[in-house]
DNA sequence: GGGCAGGTGGGGGAAAGTGGGGAGAAGTGT
DNA sequence: ACACTTCTCCCCACTTTCCCCCACCTGCCC
């Protein structure tokens, strides 16, 4: 499964096609077929799942209780603004235009490796949401990190 | 089985036909034979399920127990209101009227994907039932997603 | 300095969505 | 039983959107 990291900031033309860093796209396995499925994330940004990637995650929702209320707001939240996006032969993607509404992205998009995602994000967004934290990176590191003190002490881990 | 997912916003004729978006119609199934059962979905939508699901939710009711008052409201509820649609060769289908009636649907449908079924809503409804709702997307993610922290580390993981 | 890879922009053609008209079937009343 | 009405389904035509292809530009590496 791939695995994404790094950061680009590319420009999204008229027509809201974004190109995906080539360094992102190299790691992309032939099982997700060079195609996309994007979503809403958290804290405004678009979120491009491989589709490799997502059919797991669907696999997940399927095994959900529609009969809950939550569970349906969960799946309708989800899946409603969930649109496939493949790869032309450029290596850009068209992002849906009520995504980019959502996530407030107009001209200039940055694309950020996260894992088994990539974000796109609205520069002064992402810029707001890293500096109007209380928490800083060291603190916000040793919450989530703590349990996996001894196993893990790589870039990050706690100083 | 078909996984739907995304949304449209298309116009419902004088007739009541609403086109099926082509992206839901490629991922039926041939054994759904390009035919839905329409019903009556949970807070006020119309529920279209391809007919290769509907029969496995046939088997389902089969198993209700009909001496149990609720499995027979359930049932009753469930399927006098449902009604067979096929698509046309357009892809469109023709809504029942009495699910337009009590879903409130007019001349415009919301069109989205929800796993196993497709949802059609008015509007104005959907914005009503995504807004008038204490429940945020993040508290609800973490309630329905949570027991799975682990198997899935997909929206709600921290970054 | 030249070539290549990555990113950007525009134009043409096919497909999706929309609307109207006509033929056939089904239901109703005489 | 027949005729009339009504509803439904199917076909055709138009409009718009989207997708794919081609060409250009820029910066890096060799």
């Amino acid at each position: 499964m791939a695995r994404f990291k790094g950061q680009a900031e590319n420009s999204v033309d008229e027509k809201g096609r974004l190109a995906i860093p080539a360094k992102m796209r190299r790691v992309l396995t032939p099982e997700a077929d060079d195609t996309f499925t994007a979503t809403l994330g958290f804290e405004s940004c678009i979120a491009l799942y491989p589709n490799d990637r997502w059919a797991q995650m669907e696999d997940e929702f399927d095994t959900l209780n529609q009969f809950d209320p939550a569970a349906r707001r969960f799946l309708r939240d989800t899946l409603s603004m969930a649109e496939e996006a493949a790869l032309d032969k450029q290596g850009r993607i068209v992002l849906p235009k009520n995504l980019m509404n959502e996530a407030d992205i107009a001209d200039t998009a940055l694309v950020i490796g996260a894992l088994d995602h990539i974000e796109v994000w609205d520069p002064n967004q992402y810029d707001a949401y890293m500096n109007d934290r209380d928490a800083d990176k060291e603190e916000v590191a040793e919450r989530v990190m703590g349990t996996m003190s001894g196993r893990l002490n790589g870039p990050g881990g706690v100083a």
